[in-house]
DNA sequence: CAGAATCCACGGTGATACTG
DNA sequence: CAGTATCACCGTGGATTCTG
């Protein structure tokens, strides 16, 4: 077995309720603006999207393109730091797939009780 | 690119603020006493111990065996569910240790606000 | 030894309103 | 359009005590 304890490194960055929605969809069209992600993502407050995107930028994860407009235009992308998290996160997808079914009945069961 | 968005189902099984450490460990030595796991990891409580494997025991990831002794002695260990978890741990770890670096760096900026 | 039971603090998240 | 500012909630986790 070659795992040291190092994992956290990722999960914190992935860590966080919308934080891997966020990165699923910028991964998946390359470049979103803000009201497009709000869009893609149901459910997320302005708020909270942008407090993760700030933690993403700061973790140097994606890139922030401002557009000096009225209305304003803001467009975020991976960084190529960023892209490097796209083979983890298939490899979550992966298992998330594969695995579905039996964590539906784990969740039906404990809503059982 | 071919990825959904079921990455959160792994996401889920991991977050917790030990529950890696504790996988890690487990997966590390195979089978493990409750005493053996709270040695192994400092600082974790008894509660947060028994909260964390209790979920893993919920979700089918690790197996536990209790043996009726006196004084009581309670082994944990994966199940063979659990070990598909294994190639994801490596993966995450992977990253983990490339770019320990580069995240060590990001909280030093930020600490220095 | 391996927990269970309380009580409590804190931080992440949500709702809402306001702004350049 | 793309945020910021405030307030409030609640669940996670910590400290402590007790038990078979």
């Amino acid at each position: 077995m070659e795992i040291s304890c190092k994992a956290n490194e990722v999960l914190e960055l992935l860590s966080g309720k919308w934080k891997h929605i966020i990165l699923y969809h910028i991964m998946e069209h390359g470049t979103l603006r803000f009201s497009e992600l709000q869009r893609l993502i149901p459910g997320i407050t302005k708020k909270m999207l942008t407090t993760h995107l700030r933690e993403f930028e700061a973790n140097q994860i994606i890139k922030r393109k401002v557009y000096p407009s009225v209305p304003p235009k803001v467009e975020y992308s991976l960084s190529e730091y960023g892209r490097e998290l796209i083979p983890i996160m298939e490899k979550l997808d992966d298992w998330g797939r594969k695995h579905a079914g039996v964590q539906e009945e784990n969740k039906k069961r404990n809503q059982a009780r």
